[in-house]
DNA sequence: TCGCAGATATTCT
DNA sequence: GAATATCTGCGAG
């Protein structure tokens, strides 16, 4: 299981280490547990595009928290971000998980997705309703959990990272440019 | 492939 | 009270 030590660094250096990762949810005592290979880094009120730019809220209240938390939320009324908090306490700082390549539990992924057998998790909002993320963990502990946790992956190396702006966030893509926050993984399942 | 509707928590006025 | 949001699914072309 990956320490706190691990998330508490710069969200950017966090969300490429993230890459390759194994994140894994016990529900219902089954397995579900997929490799990250897309995520987004978000600052703090430095940062434009982050939520937690405008100060600190009961919402986003999480952020400033220690690192290895969860930070779940509701957008568009339908759909729920899962975040991981990085750096020190104070710092308001975070990276979203936007997709995951599925290892195991495939088949109870499914049913959590109402059938849909294809694209599984390869967005931050389906890789919520395939793991049953949602309020119920937010603010867990990453570093000392049983029903949701990160583990080391497969080994990938600075090749096979991605990078660009980030997505839905217009006013942060010409600053995204020189400092891209949005790192992913093409053809994983080449290195597994 | 592209464009748009969808439904609600949170924040702004 | 109104506007907005780290997006997905579906229907048309």
């Amino acid at each position: 299981m990956l320490t706190r030590e691990f998330y508490s660094h710069e969200p950017g250096y966090v969300a490429r280490a993230l890459l390759g990762k194994k994140l894994c949810r016990l529900v219902d005592g089954q397995l579900l547990a997929g490799l990250i290979t897309e995520v987004e880094a978000y600052g703090g009120p430095e940062d434009s595009a982050s939520h937690a730019s405008k100060g600190q809220t009961p919402r986003n209240a999480v952020m400033f928290g220690k690192a290895g938390i969860s930070y779940v939320y509701f957008i568009y009324g339908m759909h729920y971000m899962f975040n991981i908090v990085t750096e020190q306490k104070g710092r308001a700082a975070a990276v979203l998980i936007r997709a995951l390549y599925p290892t195991n539990g495939i088949e109870k992924m499914i049913r959590n997705r109402n059938g849909q057998a294809r694209h599984i998790a390869d967005g931050p909002a389906k890789l919520c309703q395939a793991l049953k993320i949602d309020f119920s963990i937010n603010k867990h502990d990453l570093t000392n959990s049983k029903t949701l946790w990160l583990q080391s992956g497969i080994n990938v190396s600075n090749i096979h990272i991605n990078s660009g702006p980030r997505i839905g966030i217009d006013y942060a893509a010409e600053k995204d440019k020189n400092a891209p926050l949005r790192y992913w993984l093409s053809n994983v399942d080449l290195y597994i």
